[in-house]
DNA sequence: TTATCTTTGTGAATCAATTCACAACTTGGC
DNA sequence: GCCAAGTTGTGAATTGATTCACAAAGATAA
């Protein structure tokens, strides 16, 4: 089966969030044009993607909210669920926990690593905390593959080593500094400042117009 | 002058902040494939954004860094300045407070908003905090034109209308909701969750193979 | 039965982003 | 002074993403 293109997966997760809200005030169907009004985009891009899911809708009604939501997991998710690291227990890093614990059943942060004593051994969140010097052992033996580095700038290169030798197989990086990593390691990045001076510029545009 | 396309916004973004960082280890040039080689991407990908930019290397010798950070602030930055408030001081408005910190001169993190009386009236990271019921106002009269949303997902679209309200010119929203604003407000949207799960999915992917 | 309505699925077209390919150009070496 | 080297800037080609445009289909109503 043909690997989707990127963009269409964050799209497809996307769906499914927003079917799983709809699921409650027990709405059964869906057409395509509603659930892109939902996410801002066209009715033919929503098509498409489902297209690459091989899945069609129910004549004139629209497509079944259950079942959709089914057909995107048995593509996105990994049939035995996948564990998660959260690499640096600070502010960010608490938030990320906070707002992953029990969303997706197939994701399950099972660690967090960080330097600080006051947090070694503590369960925060809902999260058991490690030690750096134990990220690599814990790596493994908890069959740890996705990690999120929320380290401080400075110790983001150092600790990037460790994850990468640690056998992880895909990393989630919110540091500010851009990892090199070889090329088995899926690796994405987000960064903050990037996103607040791309509004800034836009806001910027539009108001000199 | 022509409006940037939103990805060679975000390009220039991290070139600067490279840049800056090389700054420190003084250096005086660099070469379109060594900026590329940083940020992993090509080095025709570097030529072609600072060609946008009008800007022109030394021959043989590259790019000036200091010169090109500045051709870079002269086209990204408003030269009065934005400022920019933080809507949500939980771990995530902190985190992103603790970030921003200073680091980009012509973006002023002014003031943070809050429902818990335990911030409000506080100065947390440099920040003075505000209760949601001062938001309008302080919006207005300290001319803030950004708001970055990070508040918990219960509360954003209602707090939403309040910021739209407020005469706010862009939103970065680090809400899960999508959020559906006047086009005169420009809107940036960032979902961890989504990248978390893409992250899954190409990790997934590449295993399988 | 037949015409009408509405929404889908998708080939073709368009638009956007990236990469290829190479002429142009100084500088440093000889 | 001349040649070789190395890097840029960019037109053309390619690749990727989105949108257009419409045939197809079955439910509904007359």
């Amino acid at each position: 089966m043909e690997t989707l293109p990127g963009k269409t997966v964050e799209r497809l997760s996307q769906y499914r969030r927003r079917l799983l809200n709809l699921l409650e005030e027990d709405k059964e169907f869906i057409f395509s044009h509603e659930l892109a009004e939902i996410l801002q985009i066209t009715a033919v891009q929503v098509r498409r993607d489902l297209m690459l899911l091989g899945y069609s809708s129910v004549y004139r009604k629209g497509y079944p909210i259950r079942k959709l939501i089914e057909v995107i997991g048995t593509r996105l998710d990994n049939v035995k669920g996948q564990n998660v690291a959260i690499i640096g227990m600070g502010n960010l890093g608490m938030a990320l926990s906070h707002y992953l614990y029990g969303i997706r059943p197939k994701l399950n942060i099972v660690a967090a690593f960080d330097i600080d004593k006051e947090k070694i051994g503590k369960t925060i969140a809902g999260i058991e905390c490690f030690g750096m010097d134990r990220l690599d052992s814990t790596i493994r033996t908890m069959d740890i593959s996705i990690g999120v580095m929320t380290v401080p700038q400075f110790a983001a290169l150092e600790v990037a080593k460790l994850v990468v030798k640690s056998g992880i197989k895909g990393i989630l990086n919110f540091t500010h500094i851009p990892l090199h990593v070889p090329s088995d390691i899926y690796l994405e990045e987000y960064d903050m400042i990037t996103s607040l001076e791309k509004v800034a510029y836009f806001v910027k545009e539009l108001d000199s117009q």
